[in-house]
RNA sequence: GGGCUCGUAGCUCAGUUGGUUAGAGCACUACCUUGACAUGGUAGGGGUCACAGGUUCGAAUCCUGUCGGGCCCACCA
């Protein structure tokens, strides 16, 4: 019935969760065939009816939901933390008697899926082009069945609740269904169009990129500046603007597709030459100069080189200008055919050659180092290439402006409120999302073309200038020869033709994701999960994901379903490495979740990362120490309570048990204290503070509830006096189960563990919910305990408690010596406490005997303490260090005599006293008082040296 | 280039809408293996709240500027 002497985190957490898991207390409460009631239960039924059950809100629904992580994830310390925190607000929110649900799941990552599977293959010397399309698709598959739970089996360590019943995979049969309801709906509102334009390619990947999956990163770079010889002269050239014009450019293998140079209208140094034609070196071919206002003439040399198929500005230039484009690389990043003498190398490799070529040529100025930002492949980091190809895009201003509507109206909120700016204006200069991708592993386009009315996929025949299919003038009607559709098509409808061919990119995975608070609800079934559970609560997820994920979700929910798909964001920190990087694998400088676990237990990290996460989270080892001191603290507090109860009959949960008045004053204290925080913890919870209230949490526990409430308690369960002894181990008990339930969403497993023994020793008539999971939260309850009269008594206790033992250290008083001490107090009111303290002040204070007195003259050696209330003194053998005193007396003067001068000046300022709220003069003129009598003391105390 | 954020004790950070003599954890010093807990207890030392102005009776908190970190966004080659 009692605890181990040492908690067993492993063999407790694994118990618990299965046996959770197995009783279906994951699932949201109407979902399960019992009802449960959350009510504490009380014996006296009169009794009963003042206290608030926290029922009232058991018509609310709380759904939270979690972003899915990747499948080939395994869990780093932002699962951890992200996890952590949706637990508990799942877990508090249960125990609120909210209908709580949280889907867990997890996303296909098509691109990083597909990397791990060709690695794989790879080491078999093949590639997915040798296995073809269906038997790769079944080895990713097979991979996935392997390997594809171990990030929810790690979740699961964490002790999240969610409900795996419902757990969903993007890839599954609904959630596919759900893509193309999506897809094809956006397309028959005009919202999806293909083009051809610059977008991101991962060479290494080979596959077009969003903009959000290029990140940028700085890079020490070069500038090159080049020469181009003007058309019909000859070298050397010499005279710029006149032989020649340099451009100035930071890749220059590109110009092996440069189809024009360009300089700004109004730039008189290069006026006379718009219209000329310069001769692209090393290619011989002549391209001309044209003006644009792009160019910004302060720039280097105010001369542009002109690449439309390898830049977005000279793309857009070249649609302005009718140029030329021409694709100078092949999707590995290898030069192709157009690329001359250059072609087959690598583009870096050609970068080499091409200055190399240049300089020989004469034509190469120099090199200015140049920092830039380069885009980067967020599965892979290799440097992406700006590169023209025919992709799916979805077009975003109309999603966005839906977006921004329902924030002005108020439907989404940000916690903190900052990160509103940041999704604002993301959304305000939005641009369209490019959604297809070559890989294989993901959903397939669903769109076909007719082998026999349309060529070559329909369109791209079509678009000899692809400005045509410009992004705002998409066609209303769908293109000819595309089939765009739900289910697969058996023929065409334009010639019947029973020759289709699917287009063979596949999607995004984001556009599964971003329909993942409805779709795993069963959306476009119009299910009854969907019915009850859409829109949801809260989303909890990282700042990085704002615009990948949430922004999107939103969009979507808004597009589909006409409501924003939650209407709390809460964006919590970014875990770092202690030196401020990002944590990750390969920089090895990551903490692994698991083995904290496996060190110091689920709660301990918990409660660590959750008290960090004001901010971001800087991370190191150590900082783990504090949540797993504060479990053992925990656990060995309900260790002593436990053994101190004895086997009391009738321990109770019901606060309907104490009658205030009657109760010790320690009692009436913790009381009142827990009271106290409890509403400032469920104020803190109501905004998200999590971190705060771990912490308030933390503080109650350790200084209030362990170090004053235990051991005052201590003498009185020891008491002859029955009632207080049974008073107060129903009190120990009442407040320690309470502590527990408070302390259950943020530590779930531990709580359990102790609970249950809790549960067994309460036995019979009272009746406990099964599982802490399904009792009441103490945050509602009416308040009845608050009790200034207590704390004030309390707090004279733990100065004169304090002021003893610092006597103690001062005059190198043995702790073991028994002394009798001399409390000197003016106030009678202060006597009558001290006096009922008195057991407890000798136990605490370890003393034989005290007094209280009004008058009292120091006579001898004896040492003091002086607080505004009372002086205590005790006799001392003889003094260490009378100068030492001396000093220490002075500096207490003059530091006392400083804060009577500050409050006088406070006080006394007539512009104060006409200005300032009366609740804060009276306070400044007790702290006067106060002040004044210690003064006072302190200077009786430095007279008898 | 734009935006956000931070600068508080040796270290990591709290500090609500301005109002106790600015707090905690770790580290440090001294004492304590006391029957819940040494992953502990008691007591103590340590801060011009980055800097300079301003608003105010009153500023760590609000405003402006400066310096110094970090992050995000951005098509100037």
């Amino acid at each position: 019935m009692d605890l181990d002497k040492q908690y067993n985190s492993k063999d407790v957490e694994t118990k618990w969760y299965t046996l959770w898991e197995a009783k279906g207390y994951f699932r949201p409460a109407s979902d399960r065939s019992q009802t449960i009631d959350h009510r504490p239960q009380t014996t006296d039924k009169k009794k009963a009816a003042s206290v608030d059950r926290g029922l009232s809100t058991v018509d609310s629904k709380y759904v939270i939901v979690i972003p899915p992580p990747n499948v080939t994830g395994i869990l780093h310390m932002g699962h951890a933390l992200n996890s952590a925190i949706q637990d508990i607000l799942t877990r508090l929110n249960r125990m609120k008697g909210v209908d709580t649900l949280w889907v867990p799941g997890v996303d296909h990552a098509g691109i990083a899926t597909q990397n791990v599977v060709e690695k794989k293959l790879a080491k078999e010397k093949k590639t997915r082009w040798d296995l073809g399309r269906e038997a790769f698709l079944k080895e990713v598959w097979k991979w996935k069945n392997e390997n594809g739970s171990t990030i929810t089996r790690q979740l699961r360590r964490l002790g999240s609740s969610c409900d795996w019943t419902r757990e969903r995979f993007t890839m599954d049969e609904g959630l596919s269904k759900a893509v193309r309801e999506a897809f094809v709906t956006l397309y028959e509102r005009g919202l999806i169009y293909r083009g051809h334009y610059i977008i991101n390619w991962c060479p290494r990947c080979q596959t077009a990129l969003s903009d959000e999956e290029a990140a940028h990163k700085d890079m020490q770079g070069g500038l090159y500046h080049l020469k181009y010889p003007i058309a019909g002269h000859k070298p050397p050239y010499e005279k710029m603007g006149e032989d020649h014009l340099v451009v100035a450019t930071t890749r220059p293998e590109t110009m092996l597709g440069d189809t024009a140079v360009a300089v700004h209208p109004d730039d008189l140094r290069y006026k006379h030459l718009i219209g000329k034609k310069v001769v692209l070196p090393l290619l011989n071919r002549e391209i001309p100069v044209i003006a644009d206002a792009f160019v910004d003439p302060e720039f280097g040399t105010g001369i542009v080189k002109v690449t439309p198929a390898h830049d977005p500005n000279d793309f857009a230039m070249g649609h302005r200008h009718n140029l030329e484009q021409i694709n100078v690389m092949t999707p590995d990043a290898k030069i192709n055919e157009h690329g001359g003498p250059y072609k087959g190398m690598d583009r870096f490799e050609a970068r080499k050659k091409i200055l190399q070529d240049l300089e020989e040529q004469g034509l190469f100025v120099r090199r200015d180092s140049h920092l830039h930002a380069v885009g980067h492949c967020y599965r892979c980091e290799t440097v992406v290439e700006p590169y023209l190809s025919k992709q799916w895009f979805v077009k975003m201003q109309p999603l966005a402006e839906k977006a921004l509507k329902a924030h002005d109206e108020g439907k989404t909120v940000f916690y903190p409120d900052r990160w509103t700016k940041v999704y604002k204006n993301w959304l305000t200069g939005i641009r369209d999302w490019c959604i297809s991708r070559q890989i294989w592993w993901g959903h397939q386009i669903p769109v076909w073309y007719c082998e026999k009315c349309s060529t070559e996929y329909g369109v791209r025949s079509t678009a000899k200038n692809p400005s045509t299919e410009a992004p705002y003038a998409v066609p209303r009607t769908p293109y000819e020869g595309i089939i765009v559709s739900r289910t697969t098509p058996e023929k065409c409808p334009q010639c019947g033709s029973k020759e289709l061919t699917q287009d063979p990119d596949v999607l995004d995975t984001w556009f599964s994701s971003w329909l993942w608070p409805f779709s795993t609800l069963g959306w476009p079934e119009k299910t009854e999960d969907l019915r009850k559970f859409y829109p949801t609560s809260d989303l909890v997820t990282a700042p990085e994901i704002i615009f990948f994920w949430v922004a999107r979700m939103i969009m979507a929910g808004l597009e589909f379903l006409g409501e924003v798909p939650f209407t709390r964001v809460h964006i919590h920190g970014t875990v770092r490495a202690a030196s401020g990087l990002k944590m990750s694998k390969s920089l090895g400088n990551s903490i692994d979740p698991l083995e904290v676990i496996e060190e110091m237990g689920a709660d301990a990290l918990r409660y660590s990362l959750v008290m960090l996460s004001a901010q971001d989270v800087y991370l190191s080892r150590e900082k783990f120490e504090t949540g797993r001191n504060f479990t053992t603290k925990v656990w060995n507090a309900c260790r002593f309570v436990l053994m101190q109860i004895g086997d009391l009959q009738g321990a109770s949960h019901d606060p309907a048990q104490f009658e205030k008045d009657k109760l010790s004053l320690p009692s009436r204290w913790i009381l009142s204290r827990f009271e106290e925080k409890t509403a400032e913890i469920e104020r803190l919870l109501s905004q998200f503070g999590l971190a705060q209230a771990a912490t308030e949490l933390y503080h109650l526990v350790w200084d209030d509830f362990c170090d004053w409430y235990i051991e005052l308690a201590k003498p009185m369960v020891q008491s002859e006096n029955v009632a207080l002894k049974v008073e107060t181990q129903k009190v120990l008990f009442f407040v320690c189960e309470r502590m527990l339930r408070l302390l259950h969403p943020f530590m779930p497993f531990m709580t359990e563990e102790i609970w249950q023994t809790f549960k067994v020793k309460a036995g019979s008539p009272v009746t406990w919910p099964e599982s802490i999971m399904l009792a009441a939260w103490p945050g509602r309850e009416k308040q009845s305990f608050r009790d200034e009269e207590a704390q004030k008594a309390i707090g004279l206790l733990q100065d004169a408690v304090t002021g003893l033992r610092d006597l103690r250290v001062r005059s190198q008083i043995a702790p073991t010596d028994k002394l009798t001490a001399i409390f000197v107090c003016k106030e009678a009111k202060t006597r009558e406490i001290l006096n009922t303290f008195e057991r407890e002040v000798k136990v605490l204070g370890r003393l034989e005997a005290l007094q209280c007195v009004l008058e009292f003259k120091k006579t001898g050696a004896m040492a003091a303490h002086s607080y505004p209330a009372f002086d205590v003194f005790i006799p001392l053998e003889g003094i260490r260090d009378p100068e030492e005193e001396k000093k220490r007396l002075q500096k207490k003067i003059q530091e006392t005599e400083q804060w009577i001068k500050n409050i006088r000046n406070k006080v006394e300022n007539p512009s104060f006293a006409a200005k300032a709220p009366k609740e804060i003069l009276e306070k400044e003129k007790e702290k006067l008082a106060d002040a004044e009598k210690l003064l006072v003391s302190y200077q009786n105390q430095f007279a008898s040296f």
